[in-house]
DNA sequence: CGGGACGCCTGTGAGC
DNA sequence: TGCTCACAGGCGTCCC
């Protein structure tokens, strides 16, 4: 599910609710992709700071003696949501693999798939949430990515434009809905290697993608089947997605039939009128 | 080293 | 109705 949109949108629901809380207790559930890293029961008496996000991930800082102070790494892999549950439900579902009470609330991870996970790290910039953030190309809205620098990062990679997009390693933040959208936005074919996109084109495709990820944060996100921010609340961007998961469909610009194809197990969908090399 | 396939895990919808 | 298969929002690891 989720892609930058969604994971800001969890943060922005979130971030002031929970700051200046007190974490009371913690419970895991099923194994998540990687461990806790932390025995449960350490957390407690921790108090949450501003949370943060970087690409698909988010930080929680929290704060205490220097000796227990560090954080939380969260992330919704691809069926995962955060949600500040009401006393009354407070029982636990068969999905629901971590939980953080709290004097603002219980904050719950539920995630059918667990490719999620909740990292115990000492400080953002220490093992493992460095490692695990070390790969990770820059922020779309960063200004420091331009034009200039994002078309300099292309040019040196031989892959197709939308596994480039999807790796994260040009910029953070597009997964398969997003690329797919900016792509087509942008007027330019998904199967076009990266290295032969000229520099209007590179230009083109950042503002498209500013543009699609800002309007989905705007949006709520997109929820296909399970994503809900942190109070419950479904997104909207499905309506406005152009070719994502229309197949077959008419193209809304030009009435050509849209098109799938996989690029690296993933579906791409495109208009192959609009969209050209 | 870059690029692509695989595997992690569970649910759902389509087709037979 | 019930079974099987394809596919689903991500990404670290492995192999060529």
């Amino acid at each position: 599910m989720p892609e930058l949109p969604e994971v800001e949108v969890t943060r922005i629901s979130l971030a002031e609710r929970l700051a200046g809380a007190r974490v009371l207790a913690a419970r895991a559930g099923k194994p998540l992709r990687w461990p806790l890293g932390c025995q449960v029961h350490s957390l407690a008496g921790l108090t949450v700071g501003l949370l943060a996000r970087r690409g698909k991930y988010l930080w929680m800082p929290l704060e205490g003696p220097p000796a227990r102070r560090g954080g939380l790494l969260w992330h919704l892999g691809m069926s995962g949501s955060l949600a500040l549950v009401a006393g009354a439900q407070r029982e636990h579902g068969s999905h629901d693999h971590f939980d953080l009470l709290t004097t603002a609330g219980m904050l719950r991870l539920t995630d059918p798939r667990r490719f999620g996970a909740v990292v115990w790290s000492s400080a953002l910039d220490a093992d493992p949430a460095r490692r695990l953030l070390a790969k990770l190309g820059p922020e779309p809205f960063d200004p420091a990515v331009t034009a200039a620098r994002l078309h300099a990062a292309c040019r040196a990679r031989r892959t197709s434009i939308k596994a480039a997009l999807l790796s994260g390693e040009l910029v953070v933040g597009a997964g398969n809905i997003y690329a797919c959208e900016a792509l087509f936005v942008a007027g330019i074919d998904p199967r076009l290697r990266c290295d032969r996109l000229s520099r209007v084109r590179v230009e083109r495709l950042l503002a498209a993608l500013r543009l699609i990820l800002s309007r989905a944060i705007e949006l709520g996100g997109t929820t296909l089947r399970d994503f809900r921010d942190a109070h419950g609340m479904a997104g909207a961007f499905q309506s406005e997605a152009r070719v994502y998961g229309r197949e077959g469909m008419a193209c809304a610009r030009c009435g050509s039939t849209i098109r799938r194809v996989v690029q690296q197990q993933r579906s791409t969908f495109f208009c192959p009128s609009c969209q050209t090399r």
